[in-house]
DNA sequence: TATTGTTATACTCTATAACTATA
DNA sequence: TATAGTTATAGAGTATAACAATA
């Protein structure tokens, strides 16, 4: 485990100021209290090895989770993906047009509202789909290879209970 | 920062889902299951909270990691900082700059290799750390209110297997 | 009048190549 | 030759304002 000090971390000890000394190990022990700080850190580290493993099949973070919806999801609107998913509407258009256009997804009209379209996943966008989020679940176990099963359940849940 | 209103969907009416393409309530179980989607989603929620309380400092998440590395480590290599923090040394040239130009750290010499310069807070930067670190600090206590200090300490630890 | 989807656009963040000066 | 710092720049991500069609 990593040397933890009490609660606020002091400046390490100085030595002459008109010529610093080198540091030899960088102190991170106050970064590493903030929550903000270690989530970011995480999921960027987990986000790099999607973005290799899910390359073949031209999704990013952002179309993969667009694409999950849809398919799980059958009928929903621009709209509710972007309550759902944290999106702004404009950020939205091109990602579902490219990806109606590379066919993985239909737009059919809204049964009871004449603005809305609803958004449907294909037979080839849902194939793609099951094998993505299979590569994405495997390549999330092998990135969360030093948690427990107990522990990767409990991590879920508590990051769950600070942004829902 | 979103500016998305918090409105659930529409269709108080108790439907049955078959009964139509309209989604009534979205379903995001399968994202709920992914490490990144979730470290990700509380991430950016702290993040949110977090410009808005640090903007009267005039710093951004960036800025503040990089001020308390510095603050911390004093004498400390932009090389250095970049591999600790995960950033690329041409994204830190102009940050450093900015810091110094406003007067929170300074630039000295480094006593062993000409070419490297380490990085000092000046006074009014530790001050201004030292202001801006409770001002965090606070916030994330805050931002994680629904987590009690074991969970939150447990969340930290579980954090820290994924990354480091 | 309010909402869905859209266009245009600006701003920020991140990434890559190449240069300089020192080691 | 290798490394620290820098410059310039391209690409991706994220933001706001405003419009047409529909409720």
């Amino acid at each position: 485990m990593q040397n933890l000090k009490g609660k606020a971390p002091r400046t390490a000890s100085s030595k002459k100021p008109s010529a610093g000394p080198a540091v030899d190990k960088v102190d991170t022990a106050y970064l590493q209290t903030l929550m903000g700080y270690n989530a970011r850190r995480a999921a960027l580290s987990i986000i790099e090895l999607f973005l290799e493993r899910l390359a073949p099949y031209g999704l990013k973070p952002v179309d993969f989770s667009v694409m999950s919806t849809i398919q799980h999801n059958p009928g929903v609107t621009s709209r509710q993906l972007c309550a759902t998913l944290n999106l702004l509407p404009p950020n939205l258009v091109g990602l579902i047009q490219s990806l109606e256009s590379r066919g993985l997804i239909e737009r059919k009209p809204h049964p009871h509202d004449g603005r809305a379209v609803g958004l449907h996943a294909t037979p080839k966008g849902q194939a793609l789909m099951v094998q993505a989020e299979q590569t994405a679940s495997d390549l999330e176990i092998e990135k969360t290879a030093k948690l427990t099963p107990i522990q990767r359940k409990t991590l879920l849940a508590l990051l769950q209970k600070i942004y829902l």
